[in-house]
Formats: C-alpha cells, structure tokens, sequence
DNA sequence: CAAACTCAATCAATCGTTTGATTAATTTTG
DNA sequence: CAAAATTAATCAAACGATTGATTGAGTTTG
C-alpha cells in the first residue's frame, strides 16, 4: 500500500533525526540507524540511495514548514512594528522548541566545515528569517518606534542565540534552570511563557531606550 | 630535547584541535590530523595513548586557563555590581573570539549524547563562568543596582548565546554583519568593541529598567 | 649503550554500500 | 477466471574501503 510506504519512510525519517542529533551525521551508522528504526539497512540505502540521501532528505522534510512562518508578519501595515517583532518572538520560541532536536542537527551542521552545499542551504534558510525580523527593525527605527541608535543585527544574534543555547547546551541550561529541560511539560508550562515574556521585556528595555553615543 | 617534544606535542595538538573542530571528533580521522601535522600515525598514539585521549588532551591544556579568569572579579568589593558585569563581558568577549575554533569544539561536544564523562567535565567548567555572573546579578539585585524583578537566568543564557551565535555559526553571522567574521583584522578592530558595546546597553537597559509585572 | 623516538607495515574491526535470492502483491495474458 | 509475468519490498550475506590501533625494526639522543 502506498500509504504504509510513506509511513515506514517517515519513520526512518523521525528515528534518523533522532540519531543523527544523538551521535552527529559520521557518529551514526546506518547499522545504528536501521536498528533503531527495526528495518533492514539495505532499506535504507534503497528509499534514500545513500547515507548522505537520507540526511538530506530529513532536511529536505522540515524545509517547507520552516519558510512560510514568518513571512506575513512583515507585511502587515495594521501593527506596530513592536507588535510585529513580538509576534516573530511568540512564533520563533513555540516552533523552536518543538523542533528541539532537528535544531541541534541545523546548528550542528553550521559549524562544520563539511558538506558546504548542505551548509549553504541552511544558511540560505535560517537568512529568510533574519532577514525578516532585520526589515521590522529598520522599519521601527524609520517609523520611530524604536531608537535610532540600535545595533540591529546583533539584536538579530540575541534573539537567536539566546535561543539556542538553551536548547542546544541541555545540560548547561538544565544546571542554570534547576530544571531538566528535556522535560516536555516543564517545557510547554514553564519554560516556553518565560522565555516569551523575558525575550520581550528585553528587547523592549534595548529597542526602546535612547542609547546615547556619549557613553 | 625536552623543549622539542614539548613543542611537537603543543603542535600536534594545535593541528588536532582545528581539525576536531572542522569536521567533528567522528568525522576526523587519526590519519587526516597526523597527516596535516606532518608526523606519523603511531606518534598520536605514543604521545597521547588513543584519538579519545588526544582529544582529551586538547581539553586538558585548554581548561587551566579558562578556570582563574572571573574568579576574583565578583569578589571585588570596591567596585558597583554593574562594573562587574561589564567587566565579566569584556573578558568573555576578549577571550571567547581568541579560542574560536576551541569554542565550537566545547559547544558540538555539549550537543552530543556521547562521551558523557567530557561532557560533565565541560559542563562542569562552563558552570563556574554561569555561577559568577549568577552571583553578580544577585547581588546587584539585593544591593538595588538592578531591577528587582529580572530573569538572571535567561540574562546568562542571553551573554552566552548571543556570543555564541555569532562564533558558532560563522556562515550565518558573516551575512548578518556584511563581514566575513573569521577575518581577524575585522574581529578585532570591529566585531569585537562592537559586541562589547552593545552587550552593555543591552543588559544595562534591561537590568536597570523597572520591569513592572503589570503587563 | 640504553632510553626515547620514528617509521612503514600490518592488524582486526567497523564502515557504507551492493548483491542475489525471496516474498508478496499487482498486472497481463490466454 | 486462472496461469503467467511483472513489480516493489525485504532480507541475509558479503563487498571493498577505511578506521583506530599495534608491531617490530630502525634511528636518534643523552
């Protein structure tokens, strides 16, 4: 049946991504994999031609969900710019912390110096996205919204690095929290709403507070 | 000669610290890092016992000095809890864009479920940093130099992440800056005054804000 | 000379991949 | 309809290549 085709290849794709952000991409056989997965390894290499295949066909799944999130926010003229940027934080931590693992494989990924044409295209994706919070910065500073001195592309870095270290460093994060982050009701309960209202009440002190240059 | 052995040991393990870093511990073959040191196979096994051991060894050497930097800056009685933390920042960012490619080693290595025992002791490092800027903020809070009501927490995650970003992900961060940051002229004549400065208004701006609760 | 060092050759183990046979379901044919 | 042919899916076994590690013979050094 086709549908329990697409089944067991989705299931290859979920235990994958699991392993592979478990172990890393070299760190992960395709023994491990398909016995994880409770298939033949030859299965492997016949739905997806190659190791490399099925790591790239796990990014080419996340690809299509990852691209349209964002993109009406910008666009609409009935919000302030504030309310835009805040809409972009809500999203950003709710879809990132779903995606917990597929994230470390992404930032992983980034830091190697292999595989450039893979590295490039997760470039070119994470780009879409900062290049929309960059647009509603310069837009809040021109409509006067925000302060004219602001360093926007490394408020770009906070609000994605802020992020990903909580989720990428689980076990640095768990120690500062005094929680286990892998925790999926502290997570959803706790952590989510706080890392919302912190993000925002941050970025709202630092976006709308004349920074002076005379120190 | 004493002086010799010392010598090639250091550059061995200077060769095998860019390599890990470029292409994982995994990913890097004792026969790719040999190879570019320019010394036989069986050296890396003479000297440092097995690939773990020279890959512990890199953590070994590093660990020293990342250890006495905060340590005396929180007990420092004569200055304001807001100095402090400006001064916990310019040491981070001074040192942390020095030890690049250690960093990204560090952080792939925290992303892993592997190696649990280099993963505690990493951990363990990295928390006397979290542990000192904790303290500060604490005590800026009691003594009134901050707002009551911040999230030390995610201000740690936030001094952390945001540096991390822009290192970690070189890719994405040259595009952000419009520069590429692994030119060192840049780093550090640019990038680096600039992450300082906009760290400390950041964090100024937020810490020393009244962050009222009611909305 | 003895200890420390260096090397090419080699080891067993594991890697990703391929193979050829087998099964089961579908389609074509007489 | 029933037999034959075709197809996709699955498997155990094996492939060559590469891995980290070791050997034992040679060289250098103090």
């Amino acid at each position: 049946m086709d549908k329990d085709k697409i089944d067991k290849k989705d299931h290859i794709l979920d235990v994958a991504e699991k392993v592979f952000s478990d172990l890393g991409f070299d760190g992960a056989s395709t023994r491990t994999i398909s016995g994880e997965a409770g298939v033949n390894m030859a299965m492997l290499n016949y739905y997806f031609g190659s190791k490399e295949g099925l790591f790239l066909a796990i990014f080419e799944r996340k690809i299509a969900s990852f691209q349209t999130l964002l993109q009406n926010i910008g666009n609409d003229e009935t919000i302030t710019s504030w309310d835009k940027l805040s809409k972009c934080i809500d999203n950003y931590v709710d879809r990132i912390i779903v995606n917990n693992c597929f994230q470390k494989l992404i930032n992983r990924e980034l830091t190697m110096s292999k595989r450039w044409e893979l590295t490039d295209k997760i470039t070119q994706i994470l780009m879409v996205n900062v290049i929309e919070i960059k647009k509603i910065l310069d837009e809040g500073v021109k409509n006067k919204t925000f302060a004219k001195n602001i360093d926007a592309e490394l408020v770009i870095a906070t609000i994605f690095g802020t992020k990903n270290y909580i989720i990428n460093t689980p076990h640095v994060s768990s120690l500062i929290l005094g929680h286990d982050i892998r925790d999926e009701k502290y997570l959803e309960e706790e952590l989510k709403p706080r890392v919302k209202i912190y993000m925002k009440r941050l970025l709202q002190a630092y976006l709308m507070k004349d920074n002076d240059n005379s120190k």
